[in-house]
DNA sequence: GTTGGATCTTTACGTTGTCAACTTGACATC
DNA sequence: GATGTCAAGTTGACAACGTAAAGATCCAAC
């Protein structure tokens, strides 16, 4: 809540952003079943119906905050990638931020796949999604100049992004492991290890 | 709707089979958003508070279809397997079916991930969950079997599983392409066979 | 035949999203 | 400085929701 804006009297100032930093607030707490647009509106102190008056109605407000979460999303996943040299080392780097966003902020990532939510035409979100690919993209580019001229470099990036996505899914939505021990941070980490390391080297003997 | 009972007088006869069918109607129809135990209630022509008489709450409704959920994808998914005879193939076949079902009925099958509107920790919804599991696991050891006995077969099977999950939420709810031409449908087995060939090979050259 | 329990209804309360009508404040123009 | 105009918030209302409690109805066992 960085109030940039002296707040007071009728006038608010900058009530979209505060709008919206109320609004994370409530999915951190409640996650995305407890949000609601007068929740948001009383701990910004308005009336309920203000936030409505900036974003239309619900799935306005939740767009624009799908698209905050995949430019976060990107953000992190580029400075992941900066911070390896090896192209392997790289995508695994680049899998275990991705996993770890979307575990340290579970209700706002997910919004970005609530398509019931959000409004998927919005051209902000589809370019906020293709910018995020792109960094994928460059990740799965580098490893193919290196280690695979021939492979289909699009492809390949769908493919680790849906593995990125389905590891957040699977991994931590479902209850597969009898024994779930731990935070399971590091389980996690180990997970995008081993599956990058099947992913690079294939599932066939060599 | 296939009504088992007269459904005469005050008591139905079995209600929670109507209840349940009548609640995939609603997803069928107007999708998870839509859904509403009210809605439900009318449509199976009872009183707006039955459903919860049964089960409980609304977790409790979705919680139960959920577990139909996962046992309708490992039927199919066993059907799919059974139909191929190459590892590779089978596979392939398999992650097929499991996005195939998962766009024929969209809303159901999201309710398994929905973690904020199903119990989680219900007994029969990780038991179904660990039986779908194993069908994956049973192709992926087949493949390990002919192609690489020194395979982590589990691990395979959650990266195989991931990928599958994956491939619904990216492919299907996120605008990437910038022509998404037709249906998807072909498009999206054609995927799902590149990417089966990249998790067997690898993305390094051999 | 009556008693008990399961099944379903009725009533009620608090919460939600959204709409329409209203008020307030700021700013530009005359 | 008065006036017009428009965006920004408020207020009040409405229908729909989930769920809890209490009442009605049927079946079955004794």
């Amino acid at each position: 809540m960085t109030q940039t804006a002296p707040a007071r009297g009728y006038h608010h100032g900058d009530l979209p952003n505060a709008l919206k930093s109320a609004a994370l607030e409530v999915i951190d707490e409640k996650g995305l079943g407890g949000f609601s647009l007068r929740e948001v509106a009383r701990r910004a102190g308005v009336s309920h119906a203000a936030p409505a008056h900036h974003f239309g109605d619900t799935a306005g407000l939740l767009t624009v905050l799908a698209v905050d979460a995949l430019g976060h999303m990107r953000r992190v996943m580029a400075e992941a990638a900066e911070a390896e040299t090896d192209p392997v080392e790289r995508l695994a780097a680049v899998g275990r931020a991705y996993v770890r966003v979307s575990r340290e902020h579970p209700g706002h990532c997910q919004v970005v796949f609530r398509t019931d939510l959000v409004d998927t035409d919005d051209p902000a979100l589809v370019a906020a999604g293709l910018a995020t690919f792109e960094v994928v993209r460059g990740v799965v580019a580098d490893l193919a100049a290196e280690m695979n001229p021939d492979l289909d470099i699009d492809t390949a990036t769908r493919l680790c992004w849906s593995t990125m996505q389905g590891v957040v899914e699977i991994e931590q939505k479902m209850k597969l492991h009898a024994h779930h021990s731990g935070t399971g941070l590091s389980d996690t980490d180990d997970t995008i290890s081993a599956f990058t390391r099947m992913l690079v080297e294939g599932l066939r003997a060599r």
